[in-house]
DNA sequence: CCAATACTCAAACGTTCGTTTAAAACGAAC
DNA sequence: GTTCGTTTTAAACGAACGTTTGAGTATTGG
């Protein structure tokens, strides 16, 4: 921990926040734990954020904007490349795995935080909390819908999406516990590896796609 | 709800608790909204579990511990039917889905609580729940380590361990929110149908497992 | 220099939390 | 019918929660 005391009020309160968050939850973490870790006041939060909800929809904006941006900006990337052609498999696997794995903050240090409250965030039972991602989420969902589309058009829609949630699914729950995870394997997985880690689920992903590449049903 | 006022107490509080906190998670649910939902008094939760923790993992050991024996067991059924061969991917994979999928207790009305509690657990922040949980999960972890090997020799171990991990997270994914992919696939997918949907993740994550059976890198 | 604005602070508000207590109600046994 | 262990009850405990208040201290613009 020990965060640089330069930085201003606001983005400490914001760190701590979505540092806390992600290890705790939502209900899980208090504004007073919050304001201590930031060294700040606890009107301080209100003053900034209005209410714990207020601080919440901050921190999830700060994270899941620029998120947002770079999974649009890469499956238009990826489609510009292609030239009109549908895309491989592999490169929408890619756009809707890499801005989430490399979201690694500003430095190292953040990165565990980040990723961690990125999981947390899918599957936290809050219900403000779902209301506040929904929004974001369903622009980007939308996306891959009709990329994966494009690039599968013989599949059927439905098992398109179920394979589409089993990813994301996936990805969540890397994220989401990354210690556990090297615990469990004795160490033999490191979600740590972004690279390693992104090629090995393209890797393992890829082929269950390609098989509705003919249409089945 | 209204569950029937036939049943003892503590199977009501244990309904309750297992409902609420499947929807809330454990710091989200409080006692008193479980001892209100069982009509019964605050103190008897007490009586019976002796904490909030007690009753917590009260809750995890009632369905964790036959979901175990059906783990097991079902994988030693699909091992004697194979006869010293090695077991098929599809089967490893209907040993690692099948009992959770179909945990749907003692009846259509309960199913939605269990699973969602079910997969809830896996992704729960709070630290005592992880630990509860643990020495759960870790028999059945090695079992399944142990069954993928020798199902596919040839595939380095981390990579087995991925794979695994990344099964796991799909099916706790689907588990903890039903509602939410429902409506995320505007109806497309329904949670519901275990049949169809054990099939589906079958059918998606094989050919990754089958990719390993030669043996890469 | 002063007024106005931006910010910080300690203290308190009312509520809800997990937990405890001690007495009442109950059921079976003698 | 009284005794004794089991179960249920109402009431309260202290602590922690989200939130508000009002006075304080900087900082800025005219």
């Amino acid at each position: 921990m020990a965060k640089t005391a330069e930085t201003d009020p606001r983005t400490r309160i914001l760190d701590a926040a979505e540092d806390a968050m992600g290890e705790l939850g939502f209900t899980g973490t208090s504004l007073r734990h919050i304001a201590q870790e930031a060294r700040v006041n606890l009107a301080t939060v209100y003053y900034y954020f209005g209410s714990k909800r207020g601080l919440m929809e901050a921190v999830l904006k700060r994270r899941f904007g620029p998120l947002r941006e770079e999974h649009l900006a890469l499956l238009r990337r990826h489609e510009a490349a292609a030239k009109g052609r549908p895309l491989s498999v592999e490169k929408v696997l890619e756009a809707m795995l890499l801005p989430p794995l490399r979201l690694a903050g500003e430095g190292p240090a953040k990165r565990q935080a980040v990723t961690r409250l990125l999981g947390r965030i899918v599957t936290e039972p809050h219900a403000a909390t779902q209301a506040a991602l929904r929004g974001q989420r369903a622009e980007v969902w939308t996306a891959f819908e009709r990329a994966w589309q494009r690039s599968l058009p013989k599949a059927p829609l439905a098992e398109l999406l179920w394979r589409m949630e089993f990813v994301w699914g996936a990805l969540a729950f890397i994220l989401c516990n990354p210690g556990k995870i090297q615990l469990e394997t004795h160490g033999a997985c490191n979600p740590e590896n972004t690279d390693e880690l992104l090629a090995g689920m393209i890797e393992f992903f890829s082929p269950g796609f390609q098989a509705l590449a003919r249409g089945r049903r």
